[in-house]
DNA sequence: TGGCCTTGTCATTAG
DNA sequence: GCCTAATGACAAGGC
C-alpha cells in the first residue's frame, strides 16, 4: 500500500481501483478508507483546522457578549440573583429617540475598526470569514437585496458611513445587536426619511419601561432589556434575533404606505382594535410625541386601581360587558374535580380576603372558574375589553405578562434554577398550565403584576411593590398565595433535585465502597498467600541451619531435641527443648 | 384500570 | 414574631 500512495501524486483510475480493492479488503481490519488517502487526511485536518478556528471565533464572539452583559449585571449576595447594575446616565435610549439628529455611531465598530473600510471591502471580508453562513437564515429578513444579511457579526462589518440609528452605545449587547439587526435589516435609508417615527427601538422601550416599572430601586433609570433579564436571558438572544427577524418581515407595509396608522397598526394591534379613545397614540398626528409619551405613561394610578378593583363595580359596566363579551382567553385551565364550597361568601364588599384556598373552590366550580369570576366580576372579565387594552396601554398584566414570560420558557431550559428536574415536554405543559391558572386568577383579580414578577422579586422589592399600590384584600391574598406557591414550587423543585443528587451520590459512595471491598478482600488473599510464603521459606531456612549444626561427635542436632532462639540483642542460642520445658516446669 | 412517575401544593419545622 | 427554605405527605394528571 505504501508503494501505490507514495510515490503518485495524481493516481491513475487503476489505481484507485487497485486502492479501492485492497481498501475493502483492508476493511475487515477496520481500516478506514481515509486511512489510506493523504489527499483525504490533509482535507480532513484542514477542515478540521478551519472548523477550530471558527469555533474559536464563535466563542470568543459569546464571550463578549457575556462580558458586555455580566458588565451590566451585579451579583446580589444575599439572594445570588443578578441585578441590573444601575446607570448613571437617565433614560439615554429615551435621548436618543427624542433627539433623532443625534445620531451616534456604533461604539464598538469605531473602536474595533478604526480603519474605515468601504462597504465593499467589509463584505469581501465578511465572506471569507464566515464562508459557512447560510443564507437562509438572513435572507428573509433582508428585503433590500443591497443590504448585507443579518448575522452575528453584522455590527462588526457596518460600514462606518453608515449611521446607526438610535444606537445607544450603554446598550447591553444582546438587546443592543438585536436592535442593530433590525435596523439593519429594514430599509435604513427608507427609516432614516421617517424621521418623524423613525426610532424603530420605541416597541422595546415601550415594553421596557413598562417592565422596569416593576423594579422600583430602577425606575428612574433607563436600562435596557437585557439589563432586567437575568444572565440566562444570555440564552434566549437567539429567540429574541428570531423574534426581531419576524418583526422585519412587516418592513414592505413601512416601505410601500408608512403612516403613522400603519405604524401603530404594526406595533400596536391590539390598542388600535379595541380602544377607542382618542388619547391613543395612533390617533393622533404627532405619533411620534405620544409614542414617547406612551412608556412613560405612569403605572396603574391608584385611582385606576381602584377603578379596576373587585370592589368598585357599577352599573354601567354591565354595559361594557355587553359591548365586550366574554371571548376564549386561549388559556387552558385546569379543571380540578373539587366542588365550589357553597359556605363560602363570595359577594360583599369586594375586599374579602380570597386566599388561594378560596380561588380553587372557586374556580372548581361546575360553571369553571371563568363564569365564577364572571359572576363575582361580572367587569373583571372583559378580557379583551376596554380594561384590557388600558392595562395594556400601561404595560400591565398580559401584554408585559407575555413578554416575560416569551423568554421565561426559554430561559428555564438554559438555567439550571428552573429547570425542573424530570423534564418532560407534556409535563412541562402541565406546568404551563399551572403557572396560567396563577395567570387568570391575577388577572380575574386585576393584578398588575405579572406573575413571574410576583414569584421572583427580591423582598424588599416586592414588598416596596406591593406598598406603591393600593391593592385590596383580595388582590394582596391573592399575590401572597402566587409568590408562596412560586416559591414553594422552585424549593420543591430543588429538594427533589437535591435528594436524587443525594441519592446518586450514595449510590456512586455504595459503588466506590464496594470496589473497594472488593480491592480489600483481593489485597487480603494476596497477603495471606504471601505470609503462607514467607512461613514455608523460614522453616525451610531453620531447617537448613540446623543441619549445619553439629556436636562434639559431629552429630547434627535433632530438631526435635532442640531449638534455634534469638535474644534482643541478635544473638542466636540453640536451647535443648527438653531442658527448656524442665526450665519452664520449674 | 391499576401502577408508576412527575409535579404542584399544603403543612410543618428549623434557621 | 415574621419570613424563607427545606421537606414529608398528598393529590392530580399523564403514560
Amino acid at each position: 500500500m505504501m508503494e501505490i500512495e507514495s510515490p503518485k501524486v495524481h493516481p491513475s483510475q487503476q489505481d484507485m481501483d487497485l486502492i479501492d480493492i485492497l481498501w475493502r479488503q483492508d476493511i475487515d481490519l477496520g481500516a478506514g478508507r481515509e486511512v489510506f488517502d493523504f489527499s483525504y487526511r490533509q482535507k480532513e485536518v484542514q477542515l478540521q483546522r478551519q472548523k477550530e478556528l471558527e469555533e474559536e471565533k464563535r466563542q470568543q464572539i459569546v464571550r463578549e457578549q457575556e462580558k458586555a452583559l455580566l458588565a451590566q449585571l451585579q451579583l446580589d449576595e444575599e439572594t445570588g440573583e443578578f441585578v441590573p447594575r444601575p446607570t448613571p446616565t437617565n433614560n439615554a435610549l429615551t435621548q436618543a429617540n427624542t433627539a433623532p439628529a443625534e445620531i451616534t455611531q456604533n461604539v464598538a465598530f469605531t473602536e474595533e475598526d478604526g480603519d474605515a473600510m468601504s462597504f465593499d471591502e467589509c463584505m469581501q471580508l465578511l465572506a471569507e470569514t464566515f464562508p459557512l453562513v447560510e443564507p437562509a437564515e438572513s435572507a428573509p429578513t433582508c428585503l433590500d437585496p443591497s443590504i448585507p444579511p443579518c448575522t452575528d457579526s453584522t455590527h462588526l462589518m457596518m460600514p462606518g458611513e453608515i449611521p446607526m440609528l438610535t444606537q445607544n452605545p450603554l446598550l447591553p449587547g444582546p438587546m443592543d445587536q438585536t436592535w442593530m439587526d433590525l435596523q439593519h435589516c429594514m430599509n435604513i435609508q427608507e427609516l432614516l426619511d421617517m424621521s418623524a417615527y423613525v426610532n424603530t427601538a420605541q416597541p422595546a422601550n415601550v415594553q421596557e419601561s413598562n417592565y422596569s416599572q416593576y423594579l422600583p430601586k430602577l425606575s428612574d433609570v433607563t436600562t435596557g432589556t437585557a439589563e432586567m433579564c437575568p444572565p440566562d436571558f444570555m440564552n434566549t438572544y437567539d429567540g429574541a434575533f428570531n423574534n426581531v427577524n419576524q418583526m422585519s418581515l412587516k418592513t414592505p407595509d413601512i416601505n410601500e404606505s408608512f403612516g403613522p396608522d400603519e405604524f401603530c397598526d404594526m406595533f400596536y394591534p391590539d390598542l388600535e382594535a379595541k380602544v377607542n379613545s382618542s388619547s391613543l397614540p395612533c390617533e393622533g398626528g404627532d405619533t411620534d410625541g405620544q409614542l414617547d409619551e406612551l412608556p412613560n405613561a405612569p403605572l396603574l394610578k391608584p385611582m385606576d386601581l381602584h377603578s379596576l378593583s373587585p370592589g368598585n363595580f357599577s352599573t354601567e359596566k354591565s354595559e361594557d360587558m355587553a359591548e365586550f363579551p366574554d371571548s376564549d382567553s386561549g388559556l387552558s385551565l385546569d379543571a380540578s374535580p373539587k366542588t365550589s364550597s357553597p359556605g363560602k361568601s363570595l359577594h360583599g364588599d369586594g375586599s374579602v380576603g380570597f386566599s388561594d384556598s378560596d380561588m380553587d373552590e372557586m374556580e372548581s366550580g361546575p360553571g369553571s372558574m371563568e363564569s365564577d369570576y364572571a359572576e363575582m366580576f361580572p367587569l373583571l372579565f372583559q378580557s379583551d375589553g376596554p380594561q384590557q387594552s388600558l392595562l395594556e396601554k400601561s404595560g400591565i398584566t398580559l401584554a408585559q405578562e407575555e413578554t416575560v414570560e416569551q423568554p421565561k420558557t426559554e430561559q428555564a431550559e438554559a438555567s439550571g434554577y428552573s429547570k425542573p428536574p424530570f423534564t418532560k415536554d407534556k409535563q412541562k405543559k402541565r406546568s404551563e398550565a399551572r403557572l396560567s391558572r396563577d395567570e387568570e386568577r391575577a388577572r380575574a383579580l386585576q393584578i398588575p403584576f405579572a406573575v413571574d414578577l410576583i414569584i421572583n422579586l427580591p423582598v424588599d422589592d416586592f414588598n416596596e411593590m406591593m406598598a406603591k399600590h393600593q391593592l385590596n384584600e383580595a388582590q394582596l391574598a391573592l399575590v401572597r398565595d402566587i409568590r408562596r406557591r412560586g416559591k414553594n414550587k422552585v424549593a420543591a423543585q430543588n429538594c427533589r433535585k437535591r435528594k436524587m443528587e443525594n441519592i446518586m451520590g450514595l449510590e456512586y459512595e455504595l459503588d466506590s465502597l464496594k470496589e473497594e471491598k472488593e480491592r480489600l478482600m483481593k489485597e487480603k488473599s494476596k497477603n495471606n498467600s504471601s505470609l503462607r510464603e514467607m512461613k514455608q521459606q523460614l522453616n525451610s531456612l531453620y531447617l537448613e541451619v540446623f543441619s549445619m549444626l553439629k556436636d562434639e561427635q559431629g552429630k547434627p542436632y535433632s530438631p526435635n531435641d532442640y531449638s534455634l532462639q534469638q535474644t534482643s540483642d541478635g544473638s542466636v542460642f540453640l536451647v535443648p527443648r527438653v531442658k527448656k520445658t524442665l526450665v519452664k516446669s520449674n
